[in-house]
DNA sequence: TTGTACGCGTTATCAT
DNA sequence: ATGATAACGCGTACAA
């Protein structure tokens, strides 16, 4: 095993004690910088610890202190790509290294939320994220002993304190755009009507074209599923009841990817006949589209920021219960 | 705050004795289930602890015992869609609640490594699992007081244990497929020559065709980037240069993507003329793709879970180093 | 300036 | 069957 200068596996404050020929309260103040302590002496402490290659063990010291410096983070789904870039953006706030991160994918299943939450409690986090994989909300986790923040998908309970992003707004400022690029005719073709997602940005559209005085094609929005299959089906159909169309907004990148195609198979160039604009701006997506696809970020990388700051000032005691909704941003590309 | 029944806020096994009127070491003994105590005793601490909704202090317990119960996942890319299968695999594998993950994202960054590798060392978890963002190999963390598992992107230390998806033989694999479906003029387009994934895919796939007595279209890969793009440029100058192409292995799946679009403006049908196939088996790139895209799916959460395994036998002394590479599989679908 | 002693929450040993 | 006590590794009042 390792035995790089020093002798034993995990050196403890007493074996640099016992090297520096000091006792341990003293190695303990002269490793942590505080005051009363020989400067000669605390460079003896520095020395040996760097000889064993000291690690304080972090359990033990909150053990003392109450605190662990660990928060968990509990996702619905992990293969869904919208815990990621919020999961980034937490692990980013908390700093390298100075807060430490217990990830738990509960796959949707309340069992196995009720396990990882008991073995987080049991490690004693000094809070919790929960993560939704829709922004539907959710059953509250209850009166927990460590403060708890919901993001993305929001908590029932009023007093919780949720993160989610501003989908009407998304919605409103989309329609904005196509407006402003002078479209009049515009369709809406989104996902399952079963997501709030899809009903707040149909609300945020609908609302922005009705102060322009202008209605849906087809006269309301057309819910699907949310795959590029859809976008296909429901464009082709979409050209055909409805040839004035020149402005399609689309629930999500996928479906945007499915009309891109099927306007460029029935030869309706884009933008110039239609402009076509996605939600969530999944890059991978957008980017490999002809023309480059316009789409709305849901910042989620600030709201998981967002949470990691919500979640320390719930910890500091300076709570504010409630949801708030991060705005979202539109990005411009080729297609609009 | 919480007041569920009980007082404190974070009861401790002194608490649920005093409740029950036994000592702790007894309390202690009878929530852990162990002998030689009084059955209406158990029931009364067992009761108590109830009550007060006691929570053993995990850390506590791993002082004690030496074995904190966690591990320790550093990734290189969070973002980069590897590293999410395999982490679920492992999550998987540890079981629910079991074992903790603490979760760092290095960000490709050696230095935030080296503070995440501190930061967990001093929690002192378990063992590592360290997670490439590619499959080329990576440096050693070298001689660490716990047990590595290199995940994905090998480390170049012979002595580390490392796995990776077998990349030769999935290009073999996809290269057998297309043979078995009577192709003879097959074309590799695939990404950055930099990546050991495109170089071994490409080893794979020609020494298949060699023993077949087939020669690559234009007699070799032709590499670029791993994008839409790409594809669809490539898969444009190959149907020039070659019309005789009646099958095109592409790198990944979005540049399987790409080409598809490419033979879809050209009016070649795929499978009839030119067979298609990716690799990585996104699903949904493969089941946007028109018509449904056939990849080699590189059984990451397989990968991801037996790196939980090997971690744990490397934490019960049963290590066995090298590199192990784990088989893919092709996935076949409608373009092939 | 340095050292002694206690406590954090738990489990195991050894008495009783 | 139950209880007192030591130990895990560390920080900190307090005494020296």
């Amino acid at each position: 095993m390792q035995e790089r200068g020093g002798r034993v596996k995990n050196p403890t404050l007493r074996d640099v004690a016992r090297l520096a020929d000091v006792s341990v309260a003293t190695a303990s103040k002269a490793l942590n910088g505080r005051n009363h302590v020989h400067p000669e002496t605390r460079t003896r402490v520095l020395e040996a610890a760097r000889l064993l290659s000291f690690t304080p063990n972090t359990l033990a010291q909150g053990l003392l202190a109450g605190q662990t410096g660990t928060v968990g983070l509990i996702t619905g789904d992990l293969d869904g790509r919208f815990s990621i870039p919020i999961l980034m953006g937490a692990e980013d706030a908390f700093g390298t290294g100075k807060m430490s991160v217990f990830l738990c994918d509960a796959r949707g299943d309340s069992i196995r939320e009720q396990y990882h939450l008991q073995a987080l409690l049991g490690r004693r986090v000094d809070g919790l994220i929960v993560v939704g994989s829709t922004t539907n909300s959710r059953p509250s986790l209850g009166d927990l002993p460590v403060p708890v923040v919901y993001a993305y998908g929001p908590s029932t309970d009023p007093n919780d304190i949720s993160l989610v992003p501003d989908n009407v707004q998304a919605g409103a400022d989309a329609a904005r755009h196509l407006v402003s690029r002078g479209r009049r005719h515009i369709a809406h073709i989104t996902g399952d009507v079963d997501y709030a997602a899809a009903q707040d940005r149909t609300r945020g559209i609908t609302s922005v074209l009705d102060d322009a005085g202008i209605e849906l094609v087809g006269g309301e929005a057309r819910y699907g599923t949310w795959s590029e299959e859809w976008g296909r089906t429901a464009t082709a159909r979409l050209l055909e009841e409805h040839p004035e169309t020149d402005g399609i907004l689309c629930g999500n990148d996928q479906i945007a990817r499915g009309a891109l195609d099927t306007l460029r198979d029935a030869g309706w160039d884009v933008p110039t006949r239609v402009a076509v604009m996605g939600f969530d701006n999944w890059e991978v997506f957008t980017s490999g589209a002809r023309p480059h696809l316009s789409s709305v970020d849901m910042n989620l990388e600030v709201l998981g920021r967002t949470a990691a700051r919500r979640l320390f000032e719930a910890i500091e005691g300076t709570a504010t219960p409630g949801t708030e909704e991060l705005p979202c941003r539109v990005v411009v590309r080729e297609t609009t």
